[in-house]
DNA sequence: GAGTGTGAAGTAATTCACAGCG
DNA sequence: CGCTGTGAATTACTTCACACTC
């Protein structure tokens, strides 16, 4: 019943982001309900989980039915903040940044990217996918100007930190970081990581030990 | 003192994988040794963490020094597989599929990408980093004879499960899925994934409650 | 003295199991 | 009945704290 600003496991709400996307999935098949056990088969995990974690927003389910696939998604969109638009900028307008601008997915949740920056000289001025690339010095004054709230930061580990600092300094509360490196951030802002290089070699070391990573046991 | 396979936690792996790039760093500004509270400081976990993670593997530490760079990059580098050769295949050779065939982070750390694949008979036969773009449909050939162990999927959601059955029958036993679907693997097989949707959302979740995600309270 | 290695303690996340409702 | 919602039990992970070694 819960609705408050209570402690959330990020587990949890990693989940929450999967369940939506099968639901998404479900929707477009044309089932009008899903089960526990359908989210969570859907999702690797299992059906008492995916109840935990949907019950600490409320009590969105129908005992002996399971839960109505349309007005579930609408309170995942909320809680995950996906029913309103969000205004990103790019830093790092290299293949991974051209790659990620391009990702329709972003754009379908309401994703709108505004601005793209690069700090190669060789590159301002060229456009990505509607965007006119801007040198990384007009950072500031773009940001602060056009209301970005979250960064994607596809920029060499080397110059992570700096550029980090210089979106916070504009005002972007969210960071969603590309570079293989921990960046620190002032209190109030997010940051989430997406390290493939950490993914591949915890690949690596499973293969080494000849087993699978695979999570959850229950099948 | 364990080095036989006990069962280590995912995020110890990921975790190792961590400090075996800070070592890197530390190696190229020079220090010799380094403590676990350094290590700690810059992954972002506490030195107590990083004590733990290391010892399930060995004593690789010396009491009121801390652990010696250039044997402990050595260990890690067993560890986590990489100090050997992985052949790796790209499945999808879109946008994403062409920055990490380019990504210089893979190659130095001993992943050779041998071969490219693509549904998309305008790209069949198309350059992608001196590679060749072969059709999906030769996946099985061209695997099995080449002894690739890891299939990197930058696929559609939709293709997600087909290609992945298609690479284990082929013999391959790591996939990194870029596709943001679950995918199901034979027992044996491991898969790791990076999906930067649920990253993206989980931002979003955070930035909604207007509160930071960053892991660990300890600074 | 400084910093590791590690049992013990504490905290967090997951699973169980079942009462209760549609 | 079937399936949710949820306390209780369990399991996994992290932190503490200190003996021990270099």
């Amino acid at each position: 019943m819960a609705v408050s600003q209570r402690k959330v496991a990020n587990s949890a709400i990693r989940r929450l982001s999967l369940y939506f996307r099968v639901l998404e999935e479900l929707a477009h098949e044309g089932e009008a309900t899903a089960s526990s056990e359908i989210l969570a088969s859907r999702t690797g995990t299992t059906a008492a989980q995916v109840r935990k974690d949907l019950s600490q927003f409320g009590s969105f389910g129908k005992r002996g039915l399971g839960y109505e696939v349309e007005p579930l998604m609408k309170e995942l969109r909320g809680l995950l903040g996906l029913s309103r638009r969000w205004k990103v900028a790019l830093v790092g307008a290299g293949r991974l940044g051209a790659a990620l601008i391009e990702y329709p997915h972003f754009r379908e949740h309401g994703f709108e990217f505004v601005a793209a920056f690069d700090s190669d000289p060789a590159k301002i001025g060229r456009r990505l996918h509607s965007l006119t690339i801007q040198p990384s010095a007009d950072l500031a004054q773009t940001l602060a100007s056009s209301g970005v709230e979250i960064a994607i930061l596809t920029v060499p580990a080397a110059a992570a930190q700096e550029v980090a600092d210089a979106v916070v300094a504009a005002g972007v509360r969210g960071i969603l970081n590309f570079a293989p490196v921990r960046i620190r951030v002032p209190e109030g802002v997010s940051v989430n990581g997406v390290n493939m290089t950490v993914e591949l070699e915890a690949l690596t070391f499973a293969l080494r030990l000849g087993a699978g990573t695979d999570r959850p046991r229950k099948e």
